[in-house]
DNA sequence: TTGTAGGCGTTATCAC
DNA sequence: GTGATAACGCCTACAA
């Protein structure tokens, strides 16, 4: 039993050189259609892969790329992983997945990882303090696609595909507006999360751009959790006074409050209208559907792949750094859909 | 600017010859202290990497595993990722993550792709008819470790992990009898699913073991989703009577029977007792906290990384190859905690 | 159109 | 303890 059948063994069996193998794959249009046919017969019959690391060793490109995020298991990075799987899987690549290191030290071995299999690129999410990975992979000189920096910033350093929720805020805002709703609150969470900022952010402008009276209402939750939506609902429902539309900064949050109007028989979206973020996956089956933002995942590593594919293929220095801004998409759902927009009964005399 | 500093300008450096410096590396007892001081500070100073890609083509084991997985946003599945991933880091392995094949062509493609990368081994989750692919596997010499198949069916050839949710099932009921329960339900899913016929086989284990007299009742949904759920809970609420608790095969299930039981003012788990499977993320925040059975995927994933390890490192054949079998564990929270567990009014006068 | 040969960066063997 | 050298499997000039 051989230890691996290797090019030398296919043009054997084809009665040619090694070098004419060789070209079957690299340059098939200079072999002739009968050499050709007998080499990969060849090949078929000694069921002969080629060795991806004597192709790297040799200078050939790597086809393979490092995502490293944040949490395998978070809801949203999944659906990176499975944009970037997809389209890596299209492009002929292979994605090594792993969780972004957490200090210094795991940068460094990560770093050095990186270095050892020779990777083509790295997507990097720089949602925490990546800085310095960004400049440590840019001093060694990999290339990288930023994922999901903060669009408020300016361009960063290369390519990136960016999500912008400022305009994810608007839209969500805009939905409720259409529908008729005056008195609306923003939910949110930690002012310091770049999302929630945003968000917040697209909220105020949708509001300032209707130009019609409104009143504004806020609760700043400490965490994006049921609990703390849970929270925001009783506290919501002790005022003498509330909204007739929430925009909440996440999912969760939203269906904490749903929880909390529900046992206090209040109706959603009649007496209160709702809409999330994120479209987890359990918001289109909570008591009452959750009308919810969707943020781009799937499509954003996707791109993300091809603009790492692009920045590695063409000469680097002919290819000019972009920067994709993808739009969230407002799914709705009963939570927040009414036949006949009305505002509440008690402080209005319009019937529905 | 140099492409890439090898170990031939370490070693001038150094100030040693190449192989000096492979010994630092590779057996660092023989080489002299001064003399390996002096080559690890040149390391340093050159932020040499060995090439991954030529110490494989030499001989040395690969570093890199393959998990290819059915959905990479099931909550499982990505917990099974981040399980593979931690263990794998530890063990200084990179996981190369996919989507697993869905057709012949796709896995031939694949297996090319493991073949060409010269990969360490192969982590396999046979959920569904990857029959072929493990005879692929075979047949190429490629190690792999399966993870999840059936414990009902024998051993299979080679190492596995498994989460015996016979077990598991039983774990269940037993709770809700020892709750008090007596009349108890079974929601299940598409039989021919191996997940629910397995818990649903523990389920009636433990029913049978208990001895005393019970009622049993049994509801089948076509899918395993929260809307099969509530139509569930409205069969159950339209009879004349009904169990006082309820083992579902999904949390998803149980979420939609808790919807519905919520929506005609009954109260969990007062009037009805719940338990559900999976410990999805959100069961712990539902309106009521859902009991919930959780599989060890974290674990499940760390093991069976451990396991290639051994089979891939050890002499092949020396090592034995063995099954891991993980219990699934109950987590108790309010759906089915009773302060005083009692049989329904109505029904007996038994007290506590 | 096909064959030959050098080299990619390591590791391991063998002299020294 | 250290240094030279032959593979590992492939790609690509260049020669035929």
């Amino acid at each position: 039993m051989k230890s691996r059948v290797g090019i030398a063994d296919v043009a054997r069996e084809a009665g040619v050189s090694i070098g004419t193998v060789s070209n079957v794959y690299n340059r098939p249009g200079i072999v002739a259609v009968d050499t050709r046919i007998r080499v990969l017969s060849a090949i078929e019959r000694l069921g002969y892969v080629r060795s991806e690391n004597a192709r790297v060793l040799r200078g050939q490109p790597s086809r393979l790329i490092a995502f490293p995020v944040h949490d395998l298991t978070d809801p949203f990075c999944t659906t990176l992983v499975q944009g970037v799987e997809e389209a890596a899987r299209e492009a002929g690549l292979a994605v090594l997945v792993s969780r972004s290191a957490r200090n210094a030290e795991e940068e460094a071995r990560y770093l050095d990882l990186l270095k050892e299999h020779e990777v083509r690129g790295v997507l990097i999410t720089p949602a925490d303090k990546s800085r310095s990975f960004t400049a440590a992979l840019q001093g060694s000189g990999i290339p990288f696609v930023l994922m999901g920096n903060d669009v408020r910033q300016g361009p960063p350093s290369g390519c990136s595909v960016t999500i912008d929720d400022v305009a994810g805020g608007r839209l969500a805002l805009q939905h409720l507006l259409d529908a008729g709703h005056r008195d609306v609150g923003f939910i949110s969470g930690p002012l310091r999360l770049p999302l929630v900022g945003q968000r917040r952010a697209g909220a105020l402008e949708a509001l300032a751009q209707a130009g019609h009276p409104t009143t504004v209402w806020e609760l700043v939750c400490p965490a994006m959790t049921v609990a703390a939506g849970r929270e925001a609902g009783r506290r919501l429902l002790s005022g003498p006074d509330r909204p007739t539309a929430l925009f909440c900064a996440s999912d969760l949050l939203a269906l904490g409050v749903l929880q909390e109007l529900g046992e206090a028989g209040l109706r959603v979206p009649d007496d209160l209208a709702l809409v999330g973020c994120d479209d987890v996956e359990y918001a289109s089956s909570a008591g009452v559907p959750l009308t919810s933002l969707r943020r781009p995942g799937r499509i954003m590593g996707a791109r993300a792949v091809r603009l790492l594919e692009a920045e590695t293929t063409r000469l680097r220095g002919e290819h000019d750094h972009c920067q994709v801004v993808l739009t969230p998409e407002l799914v709705v759902r009963a939570s927040s859909r009414r036949e006949t927009p009305a505002p509440r009964q008690y402080r209005s005399a319009v019937a529905p």
